[in-house]
DNA sequence: TCCAATATAGGAATGATTGTTGTATGGTTG
DNA sequence: CAACCATACAACAATCATTCCTATATTGGA
């Protein structure tokens, strides 16, 4: 809390209480939400908040280098306030998202027909899987297996 | 041509010239067309053609697994009509893509409190980096370098 | 305390994607 | 070859995430 403050204090960045919600609510966060869970959240402590708002800071602390946007679900962008490189899982039946903190740089040495097209400044992994919850209940009703794959994948 | 369409005769697909302008389209394609990519190449030879065609056929291609989906420019998805298991770079100035096509399945074995919490069925990677047409105009007008970043990240 | 810079709420706008509906067409069957 | 049924079509409305805009309010530094 105080840490917050500190860490944010002078360099050109306003510490609303809007911005102290949402960085709070960030902190430590691994549940990976999207602007719209963020917003939810923010919204108990200030009902009227905008959603611009939120939009605005996860803007700016990404620009800061303090907030990765996932671009793993096609639905729509979440964010991990865990800035360090790391890869993630996303279970696809419900969408929940996991870390994988695996180093594998050595491994993912890109070959040269691509070094020579590109500057390769960085990488990701998704890893596609179903999660513990979703292979209960395909266990339960795998009568209806077809329907929920088809219906979560968009 | 004749290929197509004994690729598609049958099986509850139904073969009208536009789905066969939209195939003929994405045939060893490896531009990584977006919808509107396609919907503007089929509107040539098709100007009354719909959006909700081309989405449709999408659809149908990726449930039969012949079209991939590409989740990794947050500003749309873009398709891959080659259906073997790849990676792709995008360029994170232009949004262009590349595949790769190395092979990192035994480097990619996801942790145990990875394996424990999901059954991983699959994986790609996401290199970014920048392309060499952009990094030849990032030298040219590198002073409004700052603006192009900011702009083409959305 | 005052001021300039910037954040805020609210709502409108955008852009990609999906849904709906009535009509047209492909492919199978007789 | 004719008829029929399932399904694809065009056209457009609707949805959803995200961004943009504007007038007002707040923050943090002078």
């Amino acid at each position: 809390m105080e840490k917050i403050i500190e860490r944010y204090k002078g360099k050109g960045f306003k510490l609303t209480p809007q911005r102290m919600a949402i960085l709070k609510c960030l902190d430590g966060n691994t549940s990976h939400p999207t602007a719209e869970d963020i917003f939810r959240e923010i919204k108990k402590q200030f009902p009227t908040v905008s959603f611009a708002t939120v939009y605005n800071t996860i803007q700016t602390l990404r620009d800061r280098g303090e907030l990765l946007e996932i671009t793993i679900d096609p639905r729509r962008k979440h964010f991990d306030p865990n800035p360090a490189p790391h890869h993630h899982v996303i279970c696809s039946s419900c969408g929940c998202l996991g870390d994988v903190f695996t180093d594998y740089t050595e491994a993912l040495r890109p070959p040269a027909e691509i070094t020579e097209r590109f500057r390769i400044t960085g990488n990701h992994i998704d890893f596609y899987g179903i999660c513990a919850d979703c292979q209960k209940k395909e266990m339960r009703n795998n009568t209806h297996k077809e329907e929920v794959k088809r219906c979560q994948r968009r």
